[in-house]
DNA sequence: AGCACGCCGACT
DNA sequence: GTCGGCGTGCTC
């Protein structure tokens, strides 16, 4: 019956059909659903034409929800015949501009992530909102006991939840019920009709801050005449008296709580003087700026002397700047080169040419130094975003760039969407680092991004690093060696070379190296400790004889220590303490790890002691002698910073140890704090993970000590050696940054790998060689483009089955489409198998283009990273 | 993401 | 014979 009427009800109201005569304008829209790929196409209520353009956020009807939408562009003819009609207006101003709208296009289409998701990336929090449903009760009378009808234990929680605190959105109602999937129960509830649900959707968080302020509004003369007449008590004579006074010896607006502060009169007696025209009180906009309450040093001067490399860079910089279409420029600088200077000077072209500058650091360089210098060099004009702005001051900063009255931009990954108008340069500091990786969803590369932003914005693009990743390196020197003939061919078949470059620029960068330290300071010299003979002859302790004697040398001096430990997480690996030989997957070459219960069900888990290879799922006992010198001494092997912190409070019990890492820096500026302590001279060693290998300037150390070098470097992973060297690299640059020196020691159970080796010696361009033969060797990047499937679930078996079931079909997917060099490595369970109870299960897509093979494909359920920086 | 439609197992 | 599981598909 109730289908019958529906049915008749939608005959008898046929769909309106808009007749385009009265010129109805349409838009497409990008729907804020992070999960929505494509987009949707609306018309124009008359109300609103004129008054949205594009980049505009709006309300829009969807489905039977009201959600947000940014209008990407105008259309002449909509997509399909029956058209919704925008709702409202959020923002008076575009909250995307042109170049940002081009750049989440591309983005999705180059990370295969929904177009919607690249755009929830731009937008700022707080102004975007999403559309959530709100659960009722509707029957107040019936206790959840008394019910006649059955209700699960989820039922029961949800009914009783909402009677205490009457309706709830499901954004709230999540939190109440962590980990358990109560929304079909609500939804069968709202069935029964004992629930009501409707969506909402919650107005932006954000607002501009106004204060109130007041300024005198006639001649001081007049003010003074008007004095006596102004209460009728005495006391209220008084307090406007003195508010009127105070008035008069301020030219510009106050705000009002100053007003009250000093002359202690109230808003009544304000509005009083301002009903008798003498002042005049306003609502003015102010900024939360986060800058305001960082401490600016002394501005540096800018005639500093640059070096010869530095010039040679500025020359690059500068020609990139004349060039309309310009290539990054991949800035190879050792640490103390000077790449700072670059970078500032680089800003000041884009400033002088009209522009603005967008300067990317990884989150940790934004407590220090780097940032001070910065301010420093531009004052009023800085715009910083870090991970402990208030949501106002984001939100302000955020609208500060959108005005154009910001002229640098400086922040971790995410200050790359600051919607600056004219984006005449990008850098990115320190590119190598991990932290402009999203490692979840919707995955992204930041490094990636920025070149693609560079290119729609014709902005120079500058990549710094003191270790730049192999690829990119790679693609620079190859770059190189074919520049001349790349150029001809740019300028003989620009089609060409065009689409050359529309393909990710392969190859299409400049490089610049800087390989000496400013101010002529040598990098500090690195000892290798071979951990295996101090095993020999008896020390087991962490530290070694050469280490313990360094510490105790520089304490006495009264100098600072760095001791870095590169802990991860499960980092055990199998090695034997007397050759150093460590276990490995006879079929894939990576290290094999100890796993007390195995998580694969269809292996035979359960006892102890197995070992697992995390890329082809080959097994093996744990042994009981080495393979490669029969001794007994195989184990495996972890270490925390906890450990290292406790060694040296009993080796040296006079030190003040500071310990930094994820633990001790949970609280809020935990940071700086530890970081002022110990630059204060207020600590003698610093103990940390690492966060110790990002860009500090701390002039007082003269001793690294990294406790265990190979820590890392024996995890399946093909960039594993690449991160070891990279942290090894930076750590030993924390040395010697002054005048008094500095030396570094390096412990290692395998003092002869080649990482270890490199990194001793400052050795950038030899790693290079080595590694990228290893590359070649076992075909990664760059040599192939690899694209990172993994599927969750509560459930192994269905993890692994769901993993198998797409990596079969792949398989056939490749061929028949006889993609010979494409390969698909697994499925396996990822490194970390189990998280939080979760299985996961992943699938190596490698070859040419792997991801073309996904793109249009439905991934529901799946994460899919392309181009991932770790295997893991 | 929601939500509807649709097709198979355990109950009145 | 129905209720209800969640697989698949759509939302302008």
């Amino acid at each position: 019956m109730r289908l019958f009427i529906d049915y008749v009800f939608a005959i008898a109201t046929p769909p309106l059909i808009i007749c385009n005569k009265s010129m109805t304008t349409f838009v497409q829209i990008s729907v804020n659903i992070p999960a929505i790929s494509g987009v949707f196409d609306y018309q124009l209520p008359p109300e609103l034409e004129g008054k949205v353009g594009i980049g505009t956020l709006v309300t829009i009807p969807f489905n039977n929800q009201i959600v947000q939408g940014v209008i990407l562009r105008f259309l002449d003819k909509p997509s399909v015949a029956v058209t919704k009609s925008v709702v409202d207006l959020l923002d008076p101003l575009p909250v995307l501009t042109p170049a940002q709208i081009a750049l989440a296009e591309r983005m999705a289409e180059q990370t295969l992530n929904p177009l919607a998701a690249m755009v929830g990336l731009i937008l700022p929090s707080g102004l975007s909102q999403q559309a959530d449903t709100e659960f009722g009760n509707r029957d107040w009378e019936m206790g959840v006991g008394e019910s006649p009808i059955e209700f699960s234990k989820i039922q029961k929680r949800l009914l009783s939840l909402l009677q205490k605190c009457g309706s709830l959105r499901g954004r709230q109602i999540d939190r109440h019920f962590k980990h358990v999937d109560w929304r079909q129960s609500a939804q069968a509830l709202v069935r029964r009709g004992i629930l009501s649900s409707k969506s909402v959707l919650p107005a932006p968080k954000v607002r501009p801050k106004f204060i109130r302020t007041a300024q005198l509004a006639v001649p001081p003369d007049f003010a003074e005449e008007s004095m006596s007449s102004l209460g009728k008590t005495e006391a209220t004579q008084k307090r406007r008296a003195a508010a009127l006074q105070f008035l008069m010896r301020e030219a510009d607006a106050i705000a009002v709580t100053w007003v009250y502060a000093e002359s202690g009169c109230n808003l009544a007696d304000l509005q009083i003087l301002a009903e008798k025209d003498l002042i005049s009180l306003r609502e003015t906009e102010i900024w939360r700026d986060p800058v305001e309450k960082v401490k600016v040093e002394e501005a540096e001067s800018d005639a500093w002397v640059l070096t010869p490399a530095q010039e040679e860079a500025m020359r690059e910089v500068y020609s990139s700047f004349a060039e309309s279409q310009t290539r990054p420029i991949l800035l190879h600088g050792v640490t103390g080169s000077g790449k700072t200077e670059i970078y500032i000077r680089a800003a000041q072209e884009a400033i002088r040419r009209g522009g603005q500058a967008l300067i990317l650091v990884p989150e940790i360089a934004l407590t220090p130094q780097t940032v001070r210098r910065l301010l420093a060099r531009f004052p009023g004009q800085v715009g910083l975003i870090h991970s402990k702005l208030s949501q106002g001051e984001r939100y302000d900063t955020w609208r500060r760039a959108r005005a154009g009255s910001l002229k640098v931009v400086i922040g971790p990954r995410s200050a790359l969407f600051a919607p600056l108008p004219k984006v005449s340069l990008i850098v990115l500091d320190e590119f190598h680092d991990g932290s402009y990786h999203q490692t979840e969803p919707p995955f992204y590369d930041a490094v990636k991004a920025a070149q693609i932003y560079a290119e729609i914005n014709g902005a120079v693009c500058i990549l710094g690093s003191a270790t730049p990743p192999i690829d990119l390196m790679y693609q620079a020197k190859s770059a190189l060696t074919h520049s001349r003939s790349a150029r001809i061919s740019l300028s003989r078949k620009a089609g060409e070379g065009e689409q050359a470059k529309r393909r990710g620029g392969e190859g299409a960068f400049a490089l610049v190296e800087l390989p000496e330290r400013i101010a002529k300071r040598e990098l500090p010299p690195v000892q290798v400790v071979d951990m295996r003979t101090e095993l020999k002859s008896g020390n087991r302790g962490i530290f070694s004889r050469a280490l313990k004697d360094a510490l105790s040398q520089t304490l006495a001096r009264n100098e600072q220590v760095i001791l870095f430990l590169n802990r991860r997480g499960t980092a055990t690996y199998i090695f034997c303490r007397d050759c150093g030989h460590t276990l490995k997957c006879p079929r894939c070459e990576t290290p094999l790890t100890l796993h007390m219960s195995n998580p694969s069900p269809t292996r035979g888990g359960g006892r102890g002691g197995g070992l697992q290879c995390h890329r082809c799922n080959y097994t093996r006992q744990m042994p009981k002698t080495c393979p490669e010198c029969k001794s007994e001494k195989i184990r495996a092997y972890g270490l925390g910073s906890e450990r290292v912190e406790d060694e040296v409070n009993v080796l040296f019990p006079d030190a003040r140890v500071l310990r930094w890492d994820w633990d001790t820096t949970r609280t809020k500026d935990a940071h700086e704090l530890i970081l002022n302590h110990f630059t204060a001279h207020r600590a003698d060693v610093l103990v940390g993970t690492q966060m110790l290998a990002k860009g500090l300037d701390l002039p007082l150390v003269t001793l690294v000590g990294v406790v265990l070098a190979d820590v890392g470097l024996n995890l399946p992973d093909p960039f594993a050696a690449e991160r070891v060297f990279q942290t090894l690299t930076q750590v030993a640059g924390r040395a010697g940054r002054s005048e008094r020196g500095g030396r570094v020691l390096l412990q290692s159970f395998e003092p002869e790998h080649y990482v270890v080796q490199h990194a001793s010696r400052h050795d950038y361009a030899n790693f290079y060689v080595h590694e990228l033969e290893y590359r070649r060797r076992l075909g990664y990047p760059p040599f192939a483009n690899l694209v990172r499937l993994e599927y969750r679930h509560r459930d192994p078996i269905t993890a692994e089955e769901e993993t198998r079931i797409m990596a079969a079909s792949l398989e056939e997917l490749l061929a028949t489409e006889n993609r010979k060099e494409t390969t698909i490595i697994g499925p396996v369970p990822c490194f970390f198998s189990k998280v939080d109870g979760i299985y996961r299960w992943q699938i190596i897509m490698r070859g040419p283009k792997p991801e073309s093979l996904l793109r249009g494909r439905e991934l529901r359920g799946w994460r899919v990273e392309v181009g991932p920086i770790s295997l893991l």
